[in-house]
DNA sequence: ATATGTGCAAAAGGTTTGCGATATA
DNA sequence: TATATCGCAAACCTTTTGCACATAT
């Protein structure tokens, strides 16, 4: 049956190969956000007829249609989710590499008002927290998780483990 | 005489050569985010006896050594400043490439809590906005900004150009 | 004197691309 | 059938590394 990802891309006029169908459904299933290497890992376990050449060519074309957005969590490989989860960001467990979702509101007032105050309009951000799991007084948490792919503090502000 | 990031080194018992001087210099000098191939042209400007493995050597033991921290604006190359610089942010011109520097404490604040909330220990950050010039109503500047580098964004999130 | 750093060139790791073959609309 | 896509392998680009030589402490 047709997958959300393949949805999109027939809207698009997107020609619809076998490959591309299975590369579309793989990211529909995705909850997590994996990097080409997984995709392509999880595509060939469906249809062992794709090359990765092709899983990048179709995130690429993917993310220039707006299907997809690319994210860079450090570890040099860009990582892929679909577009349209809403707006959020992400914080990485710096000791399991386990990836969260947030999404904040007033935080996205604040990114205004900075912008502003600089004299521009703001077109996108990015934003990433690196944190480790408070030990004691648990909180609810609420998000969205990832198998972990190895911690990672691609930004080197301030105490991060390399 | 001895530039500043010299004397770090030195606090940090870094064996001094005539290379890592060199570099020390020209890092010292910079008021912006250099990448590697500009750091290794503005080296090799004051004495051409610098390789690029030495410059990347030297950038990654800085790094190490907390004198240095790497930046990625998007592009593929890692860009590199001076800790201690005061903590900030940064905002990319998406049509110039020209990189803004900002602080905001609301904004720090508003993270904290939102680490809290999940759960977490907020061991650093980061946080890059991507702008356009507002044309009409100017408002003040008063931030550091570089040479331009080429327009990037690598959020992908929402209308930047590519 | 000894541990460290350097230059060179090769290698690595992720991503892109040219080309002939193939499959979609 | 015309055109877009695919697979393969080579090319690319940034960064790392092995090795023999040089240098700081």
């Amino acid at each position: 049956m047709e997958s959300r990802i393949e949805r999109l891309c027939v809207e698009r006029g997107l020609k619809m190969t076998g490959q591309r169908r299975v590369i579309a459904r793989v990211l529909s299933d995705a909850a997590d956000h994996p990097d080409v290497e997984e995709l392509y890992r999880r595509a060939s376990a469906l249809d062992n007829r794709i090359s990765i050449a092709t899983v990048y060519r179709t995130v690429r074309l993917l993310e220039e249609k707006g299907i997809l957005e690319r994210r860079d969590f450090g570890g040099g490989r860009a990582r892929y989710e679909p577009s349209e989860h809403g707006h959020h960001h992400h914080l990485i467990d710096i000791d399991t590499g386990r990836v969260i979702e947030f999404e904040d509101a007033e935080h996205e007032r604040v990114l205004q008002a900075i912008a502003a105050r600089l004299g521009f309009d703001l077109v996108s951000h990015r934003l990433e927290l690196f944190g480790r799991k408070r030990p004691a007084g648990a909180v609810a948490r609420k998000a969205g998780e990832d198998r972990p792919s190895g911690p990672s503090d691609p930004t080197g502000s301030s105490g991060a483990p390399r």
